[in-house]
RNA sequence: GGGGUCGUAGUUCAGUUGGUUAGAACGCAGGCCUGUCACGUCUGAGGUCGCGGGUUCGAGUCCCGUCGGCCCCGCCA
């Protein structure tokens, strides 16, 4: 018996009429008229119409078994395409002008109720869907998902095979290193007590690979970071991660811009190349954050308080606000909220002033005390605000003011429906400080990572002013989303060096740590550097899903388990003690 | 670690001031139906109100704890 060629169900259309077809899938839907059923039959490809018909079936047995059919069972169906009478043609189904009249019919699966509908509209509650991951695939937006995520990884696998990169794997199992986040590890068994790190990125490798003169690679590598979840972040995450041999910052710049013009315009998403560029001083100054979302105003201004009543206004290291047009309607209520939220985002308080004309005095504030007529005249015209504007202040340290800004303009951007819809902006961020002094551990951390290289302009500030010494590094932004990052490394053993003993690593300390990367250096290493996308991020947005979950196969939960496998899971006693590992009951107070 | 929010039938939800037998829609099972496409129609089954404790004559409802989902802060070079 020959294998019938199989034609997939959503390809069907008006010319292919009078054909015969085989067509395997699922049951949709069925509605059973009695002599008359109809079954819509799913594939990945699409969906149509299958009817059995009383009048037209070989066998009456073939009838009974129709009417058997259940959602999701699995088909196989031989029949004949038919153009629909006009008054039957289903205008919202892609292939709904005809339909496959059933001369045959295989049951090849039967299947159980399944604990949720499979259709695009989720009715579902998410854990339940993650529990039964298969079936949450099977619905047409998620396949969709899924096809769009192999569109753009074949995409950028051929631009840069066409730009002379190539794709090299790098180990999963290799070593934990000092800085970032938490490493995830992995115990060895032959080493007792000694572990692996699943890598955070393939960094330190993709440099090693530039010494080992490929001069172009790249990989679609999966990175692993053991902290806390967010919408946009999981354990687990892919990058595009690519690095080049004698670069400078044009080349990556353009080279991305490359690229996102073959993935995005195909995939429905304007990207013109080239991308605006902000430095990161500008960012912080105007957006108070480095990944700016520049689709709308609300723009951050540094303040004069110089007039101010209040001591504590005047002596505050930093004045910042935004004004929000219109805003001196807010209510009491929400304006409450704000100030709320501002605290819990670590904000000493939030100052809210109503520009009103019909209020006595023009104005009403939350915070008249600290304010004046100078004041206020003094914030308005730098924030060129209008009548019936609401200013949002607040004064205190530049880190917290800037989060807490930068966090209720995204909010009020989109509270207000300010964001236009179908608006991209692409845009570099530049210029990064190569250090950031962290308070709590009275240290020096690097902002990107410690291969960062310095403007070499700067390098002598490394010793004495060091957070003015700017790095060679860029990060992608879309639509206030970082999407990838990179910089130029340092590919001299001296820098190298200086830098990790301004981070407070000790010679003895970067020998046992990186001392495979500082002998590299030693042999002839040609400056490089790179860049690493966000794969699920990007696929987020092109996806326009709400969160990388939806482009994920197979996500963990926001506490970062698996309710499908359940994973993390225990494991059978003899395995630890092979691994040499004792499970320590949590200690009281710990 | 902290803040917010949700948890009731297979699913999505409603459930008043604490009060009789916890409801609806969809789905599911059976019957009828030849032009449906969210088919229609009749009948029926289906509940550990997340879990544990407490208050009360009486708890889905109030209190305490706990588990789980989602969002945010911290964290994520």
């Amino acid at each position: 018996m020959t294998k019938k060629s199989r034609v997939p169900a959503g390809s069907l259309g008006k010319s292919d009429a009078n054909s015969r077809v085989c067509l395997r899938g699922w049951v949709n839907r069925r509605r059973d008229h009695g002599d008359l059923v109809f079954i819509d039959l799913r594939d990945r490809s699409g969906i149509t119409q299958v009817v059995f018909d009383a009048q037209f079936l070989p066998s009456p047995e073939l009838l009974e078994r129709a009417k058997e059919l259940r959602s999701e069972f699995v088909l196989e169906v031989e029949g004949e395409v038919i153009l629909r009478e006009k008054e039957a043609i289903n205008p919202d189904l892609k292939t709904g002008e005809i339909e496959v009249r059933a001369t045959g019919l295989e049951i090849l699966n039967r299947a159980e109720t399944p604990p949720f509908p499979i259709e695009d509209e989720v009715r579902a509650s998410e854990d339940l869907r993650l529990k039964y991951r298969y079936l949450d695939l099977r619905r047409p937006e998620m396949t969709r998902n899924f096809i769009l995520r192999s569109d753009v990884t074949y995409r950028v696998r051929q631009l840069l095979h066409a730009e002379g990169f190539l794709e090299v794997e790098t180990p999963i199992l290799t070593k934990s290193t000092p800085e970032g986040a938490r490493d995830f590890l992995v115990p060895s068994r032959i080493h007792r007590g000694k572990f692996y790190a699943l890598p955070q990125s393939p960094q330190l490798f993709k440099q090693l690979l530039m010494v080992s003169g490929l001069e172009r690679y790249y990989q679609i590598a999966r990175c692993f970071r053991d902290e806390d979840l967010r919408a946009d972040r999981q354990p687990e995450f892919t990058q595009i991660d690519l690095e080049l041999s004698f670069p400078d910052e044009e080349d990556i710049y353009e080279l991305i811009e490359k690229l996102f013009v073959a993935v995005f315009p195909p995939n429905g998403i304007p990207c013109e190349a080239p991308f605006r560029r902000m430095k990161y001083a500008e960012a912080m100054e105007r957006y108070g954050i480095d990944r700016p979302d520049t689709r709308f105003g609300l723009e951050l201004s540094t303040l004069d308080a110089s007039a101010s009543p209040s001591e504590i206004l005047k002596k505050a290291q930093i004045v910042k606000g935004f004004a929000v047009p219109g805003g001196a309607g807010f209510a009491r209520k929400r304006l409450d909220d704000l100030e709320f939220q501002a605290k819990n985002l670590g904000a000493g308080g939030l100052i809210w002033i109503k520009l009103d004309a019909s209020l006595p005095g023009g104005w009403n504030s939350n915070a008249k005390k600290v304010l004046n007529e100078e004041t206020i005249a003094a914030f308005r015209g730098k924030l060129q605000a209008a009548d019936g504007s609401l200013l949002l202040v607040v004064a205190g340290k530049e880190k917290s003011v800037n989060d807490t800004l930068s966090t209720l303009r995204a909010q009020i951007g989109r509270e207000e429906k300010l964001i236009p819809e179908g608006r991209y902006d692409f845009l570099w961020v530049t210029d990064f400080p190569l250090l950031e002094w962290h308070e709590d551990d009275g240290r020096w951390y690097a902002t990107h990572h410690p291969f960062t290289s310095p403007k070499p302009e700067d390098l002598d500030y490394l010793e004495t002013d060091p957070g003015r010494v700017r790095a060679r590094a860029y990060d992608v932004v879309l639509n206030g989303m970082e999407l990838g990052g990179g910089s130029i490394r340092i590919h001299r053993q001296d820098v190298q060096s200086r830098i990790f003993s301004r981070l407070g690593i000790g010679p003895e300390e970067a020998r046992e740590k990186f001392g495979f990367l500082l002998d590299a250096f030693r042999y002839g290493a040609p400056p490089h550097g790179g860049l690493a996308l966000g794969l699920d991020r990007m696929l987020m947005i092109l996806a326009k899903a709400g969160s990388i979950r939806d482009v994920i196969a197979f996500p963990k939960t926001a506490s970062g388990t698996c309710l499908m496998t359940e994973s993390p899971g225990p494991v059978a006693s003899d395995q630890l003690t092979e691994l040499g590992i004792q499970i320590r009951p949590p200690q009281a107070g710990s």
